[in-house]
DNA sequence: TTATATTTCGAGGGTCCCTCGACTTAACCT
DNA sequence: AGGTTAAGTCGAGGGACCCTCGAAATATAA
């Protein structure tokens, strides 16, 4: 079990952090995250060896929400549930600015940490895809990694653009999967 | 007219600049191009003041032969004039990585250096988008904006992850948007 | 050749990255 | 309570990059 200090310092930056990337995306300098936590830069580094972990950290309880969200989609088998799981990650992604890099990054460097998640998403999409083959509400040439590039796309859109915008290119491209 | 080494350290930079950008993204630092072009960062920085000259005067060029390309097509009326149109923006866009993100953002930032090419390649898209619904290839609802949304949605997808998996999600929002 | 307007140079102050040895302290033991 | 020590914290420091600005160099024209 950690020392109470470590434990205070670590919730901090979380706090900090998550904030700071939210407002200024995954690039926001650490020194000042480490600075307004009021801790020094050494113990940010102590606790996240590096920025990677940091994210990872900070997705964690957010991926828990949206890999419920997607179990349940499967679960539920209804007619929406792809386009449904498409917004969902769309707006996760989106974020942070530079997060929807990250994953797509991620997908397929094994190394990264955040492959693991960036697999059980494309694994759920992939099985909403198969569902929806299934049910011909989808063109058959549809691949998982489709939508998985769709979103993060999207979620590139909504930083760099208006999220509008973003929203209706997912409606075009969905407009398009179908048969 | 500029003194003979100025110009020699202009175009040594201009093309230095050309394979960096490519390379690294239009966020390759200053300080190697200047050193790669055998100049001081001053004399750099005298030439152009900020990355974004730098960037604009590399996109001069470029932009010519698009802005060419579209004129053809504007002139031709062929039926598969805005999807060669998307396909060559979004090949232009993709030319540097971080160039799309400056693209959609200078769209509307009337300071912005690109501002004006921005306005010129949505009004070719525009145009070529009003040229399709009177022919009734597309659907009522589409607009310019989303052609331009997403050729550099696309773009981003091409330096991020694969180009094939880019010209995939043009091919699903294309077909989203024919009626 | 000389004068000068142009151009170049690069040190320097600022921000940020990340590391590492010295210091501090929470937590456990007696 | 006081001592011990492993766990945690600190922040200077070296490196990369940004951009500026006064001093030095030089191309061109008289």
């Amino acid at each position: 079990m950690p020392r109470a200090d470590a434990q205070r310092n670590y919730d901090r930056l979380l706090t900090v952090a998550e904030t700071a990337f939210r407002e200024h995306g995954i690039d926001a300098p650490l020194e000042r995250i480490a600075r307004s936590a009021g801790v020094a830069v050494g113990t940010l580094y102590g606790h996240f060896p590096n920025r990677r972990t940091l994210l990872g950290a900070l997705l964690r309880e957010r991926n828990e929400a949206l890999f419920e969200l997607g179990d349940r989609l499967l679960a539920e088998s209804a007619d929406d549930a792809l386009e449904r799981w498409v917004r969902a990650v769309t707006e996760h992604a989106a974020a942070y600015q530079g997060l929807a890099a990250e994953l797509v990054g991620g997908a397929d460097d094994e190394a990264s940490e955040l492959h693991a998640s960036c697999v059980r998403m494309m694994r759920i999409g992939e099985d909403l895809v198969a569902r929806a083959r299934a049910a011909a509400t989808i063109r058959p040439d549809v691949r998982g990694e489709d939508v998985f590039a769709l979103m993060n796309a999207a979620a590139w859109l909504r930083g760099a653009g208006s999220a509008a915008e973003a929203d209706r290119i997912v409606d075009f491209a969905l407009a398009g999967m179908r048969p």
